[in-house]
DNA sequence: AACTTTAAATTGGCTTGACCAAATGTCGCA
DNA sequence: TGCGACATTTGGTCAAGCCAATTTAAAGTT
C-alpha cells in the first residue's frame, strides 16, 4: 500500500526514525537542510514543513545560522512495543475503559436510550448507503452508552479518545482508509452491542465491546 | 517590541487570532492559500509552515484541492472541566477505570514491578508513621499499575483522574482530611491489592481496587 | 425538466532557484 | 598569543511555476 499522507508527514516519520535508530543521538546535530533534503529526496520546503512537525512535537531544535539539533531522545515505554503504534495504543485504551463502563451502562440502560440508539445505528446505515462517513454517527454512538453511566468524566473519557482517532496528529501517523466494508463491520458489531444492551446482559455487552474495539483497531491498522 | 520568532509562529497566531475574533468560526473555510498570504504579506511557503503548525494544534483542517477549515473553536487541551463535578463521580469514574486496568496489569506483571511496589508500600507507610501525608506514594502506587501495562494513554488517564482530585478546584469543594487512620485504612487497601497482584489474580485484584477507591471516595465525602 | 457526463476553474501539494540574515569558522595582523 | 575583519556555513524567506485533487459549471442525454 502506498502512503498518501503529505510529503510532510512521511518525512517527519523518516527523521523520526533516524533518530529511533540511534543514527542521530540526542544532542547531535543533523545535516543541513539542504543536504538532508537532498539525502531524502525531498525539496527543502518540504523537508522544512517536517521539521516544524518535529520541533512542534519536541523532537528536534532548530536554531538559525547553527544547525538542527535532536532534543530528548527519551523514549516511551520500556517494551519492545516500539515505534509510532500510537493507533494500536489508542484503540486498546478504548477496548479496556469502554468495556469497563458498557457494564455499568447495561445496568441503568432505559428503554429510552436504546430508543435513541437504535436511531444513531438507522443513521448510521443511511450514512454508509449514501457513501458517506458516518463518523458522527459513530461517535453518538459511544457518546450516548458512556453517558448513560450519568458520570461526565467517564463521558469525557470517551469522548477525548474517540477525538484523538481523528485528529490531525494521529492522522498524520496512518491515514484512515474507512472504506464502506469497514464501516458496515463496525455497524454489524454496533448491532450486537445494542442486541446485548437491549437484554440486560452486562458481561455479553461488555465482550461484544470489546470485540468491536479491537476489530476496529485491526482495521484501522491493516488498510 | 518587536517578534523576534520565526515568520511562521507569528502568522499561526495571526490566524489563531482571526479565529478567535471571529473573523471566522467553527466550520468557516479560510481564504486559498495564495490569497491568504498575500493577505498576511508573507509568501506562500511560509503561510504553509503556519498552516501545518495550526493543523497540528488542531485548529484547522487542510483539505486537498478543497481547502482549508476552521476546525472545533472550542479548546479543551487538558482540563476542560471543573463543573458538574462530585467528588463521588471523580472516586467512580476511577474505580470503573482503574479496575478495568488492573486486570491488564495482573496479566503482565513482572517479579520486578512487583518489588516497586512493595517498595511504594514501605515508603507509604513510612509517611504515615512520621504523620507526613503519603500522597506521592499513593500516586505512585496506582500510576506504577497503569504503566505495567504498556500503554500511555492509560497512563495519562489514571494520572489525570489523580491530579484531579487534588487540584485546587475539588479540594475547594471539600477540604481534605485525611486523618492518619484513613491513610492507614488506604495502606491496608492498597496491600490487599498488591496480594493479589502477586497471586496473578486479575479477578481478586479488580475487587480489591473497586473495593479501595469506593472506599476511598466514601472517606473523602465523610470527612 | 431532471439527471448524467464532461470540461473548465479553483485549490492545495510540491519543486526549483535565488537572496537575505544569523552563526560560525578562518586567517591575518598586532 | 590574542583579537578583529572577512568568508563560509546554515537557517529564513520569497518568487514563480507545474501537478493533482476537488469543486463548479456547462453541455449533453433521457
Amino acid at each position: 500500500m502506498t502512503d498518501t499522507r503529505r510529503l510532510y508527514q512521511q518525512t517527519a516519520d523518516r527523521v523520526r526514525q533516524l533518530i529511533a535508530t540511534g543514527e542521530y543521538q540526542s544532542g547531535a546535530r543533523l545535516p543541513a537542510e539542504r543536504e538532508l533534503a537532498q539525502q531524502l529526496g525531498v525539496s527543502r520546503p518540504s523537508l522544512r514543513e517536517a521539521l516544524i512537525a518535529l520541533e512542534i512535537d519536541g523532537t528536534i531544535e532548530i536554531r538559525m545560522g547553527s544547525g538542527i539539533y535532536v532534543l530528548n531522545t527519551s523514549k516511551p515505554s520500556g517494551n519492545g512495543r516500539s515505534l509510532g503504534e500510537s493507533p494500536s495504543e489508542l484503540m486498546q485504551a478504548r477496548a479496556v475503559i469502554e468495556s469497563a463502563i458498557i457494564v455499568q451502562a447495561a445496568a441503568a440502560m432505559t428503554e429510552e436510550t436504546l430508543a435513541t440508539l437504535r436511531a444513531t445505528l438507522e443513521a448510521m446505515a443511511d450514512d454508509i448507503a449514501n457513501a458517506r462517513k458516518p463518523i458522527e454517527q459513530d461517535r453518538a454512538f459511544h457518546l450516548i452508552i458512556a453517558e448513560s453511566t450519568g458520570n461526565t468524566l467517564l463521558v469525557e473519557i470517551v469522548e477525548n479518545l474517540f477525538d484523538e482517532r481523528h485528529s490531525p496528529m494521529t492522522a498524520g501517523i496512518r491515514g484512515h482508509f474507512e472504506t464502506t466494508e469497514s464501516w458496515t463491520s463496525a455497524l454489524t458489531e454496533h448491532h450486537a452491542i445494542l442486541a446485548a444492551l437491549e437484554a440486560r446482559d452486562p458481561l455479553a455487552a461488555q465482550a461484544a465491546m470489546h470485540s468491536h474495539l479491537t476489530a476496529s483497531g485491526r482495521r484501522w491498522l491493516e488498510n
